[in-house]
DNA sequence: GAGGATCTTCTAATTAATTAGAAGATGTGA
DNA sequence: TCACATCTTCTAATTAATTAGAAGATCCTC
């Protein structure tokens, strides 16, 4: 029996989704760069090359050839992966019900605004 | 440089998380059968064994013995793993705004109930 | 108090995810 | 053009997560 693949992307995949987010297309040396510094992720050059590559497979990003290098940027939407990690947490905690959840953010969060 | 293990449970652990939040205690064999027939996990009883052990260990969950064998049941509330990883995602995706994620999920589910 | 059913523990294999080295490709400036 | 810095590709090691077999422990029943 083998072990099915995550439908969503793993930790250090939203780490790079995240940055690229903020800000793209960035080349692979400026990733590496901000996962050190923003996400206290120090990997090595070739290991960020090789989970971009594993990004851009799994169409997460887009990616460009810009003279040498390659450029990368989101594919997907931040909104969208959000949603969808909602909807797993939704119907995995809260049998499908939106309202439910919705009432456990708001009793269990420590929200101030609005 | 070593990879961090997560923080959170895993998948296959919030599958049984789910089972045992919905009733619990539960013997091994009874995880197994729900295992295969609500979560379509069909494991063999080892396999059950293994990662309930793994998660008495994580503290996610209590073992007591009743007459041969163990009975499992939640350690952690299911609303305080759901605000765990909202609260993730939230920073992860959102700078830590919960009023930016709440926009967000209403935007982007499509929830009719109030 | 022996046999069988049912558990557990111990151990290890397998897969996904992560990490990185080494070698080759490519652009650039002197 | 040719040395050098900078990239990429290829390959493989490492770790976390998952899966399960085999052997030993325990309880029940006759």
């Amino acid at each position: 029996m083998v072990r099915p693949a995550s439908e969503h992307p793993t930790e250090l995949e939203l780490e790079i989704l995240k940055i690229l987010w903020d800000d793209s297309p960035l080349p692979v040396r400026e990733v590496r760069s901000r996962l050190e510094t923003k996400a206290n992720r120090p990997l090595a050059h070739s290991s960020v090359i090789t989970i971009l590559n594993i990004m851009h497979r799994k169409k997460f990003l887009n990616r460009r050839k810009e003279g040498k290098s390659f450029l990368f940027s989101p594919k997907v939407l931040k909104e969208n992966i959000a949603g969808d990690f909602m909807e797993d947490l939704m119907s995995r905690l809260f049998d499908g019900s939106p309202s439910g959840m919705m009432l456990n953010i708001l009793e269990t969060a420590d929200i101030d605004s609005e």
